[in-house]
DNA sequence: TTACATATGTAATATTATAACATTACAAAT
DNA sequence: ATTTGTAATGTTATAATATTACATATGTAA
């Protein structure tokens, strides 16, 4: 079983990430929410980024690896945090509707429940995205 | 009950739109699929649209209105078909990730399976989207 | 070493969306 | 009927997000 992991996780895992892709990578890992591409670019400006388009592409290559999501809604990418992310692209959020706070949902169950609701109703589907809109706790509580 | 029914429809229904409001959402009623902002802009033109804050304006309040729906991944909107949405603005779409046909779904039953998945899962949600990614019947066959 | 795919750098430009501000339309209250 | 308040309008300018095009470099496999 060792040797069938390590082939599959040579597959699955990044091929090295390059410069760009790393550091970007890097500035999504250490932030507590989620980022803009042009706000990473003036964050990087520093370490070389000079052009939207080498964020852009960073970013597009990070997505389709699974590493971080995109929130559409919000034009906004964050890291995966969750390992299911590795096996399918289906994600769930919570976002608050008052503060925008944005948190990626990690169960397993949720997941699966999601699809096989969809298989339920016939729909033949490869990955979702679902965004569930609620107050967060600190927009709760004040 | 069909007083509070009547008094209730009154208030979810719209307060008369008005002109701008009117010939973008006929535009998007006669439109097989979803449109953008600009192209609505360039359809409407000889309607006296002349800019796109117009656009956007009565795009915002159709939307509040649950007249239409906005679909976040491709900053296109449609119209919803969907008499659950004058109730709730919880969407659900199938889109084809090779021709990007969206077409929204209305199965009562599924968005109540959604729901009741997030109170199973502690969330206490207001609304969601939820986006499916599919291969169309068309771009399956072909 | 050649060949290939993938990534890079850079400039220009396309697309999507909002800010700011002056004005108008309309309904409700007086 | 006038005042008042809210929502919608018109218009210009600009911000924010994303892609095209093209020349060059890098890594990997044949």
């Amino acid at each position: 079983m060792s040797t069938s992991e390590t082939s599959l996780s040579k597959k699955i895992q990044s091929p090295t990430l390059t410069k760009n892709q790393k550091i970007v990578l890097d500035l999504l890992e250490n932030s507590a929410e989620p980022l803009k591409a042009y706000s990473i670019l003036a964050s990087l400006q520093k370490e070389g980024l000079k052009s939207p388009l080498q964020v852009y592409r960073a970013l597009d290559k990070l997505v389709e690896l699974g590493k971080i999501h995109k929130i559409e809604s919000k034009n906004s990418f964050i890291i995966c945090n969750n390992s299911n992310c590795v096996n399918s692209s289906n994600t769930v959020f919570a976002i608050c509707e008052k503060c925008e706070n944005v948190r990626e949902i990690k169960n397993t169950q949720l997941f699966e429940g999601v699809s096989q609701l969809a298989k339920k109703h016939r729909l033949n589907v490869n990955r979702y995205n679902l965004e569930f809109y609620e107050l967060c706790k600190n927009c709760k509580t004040n």
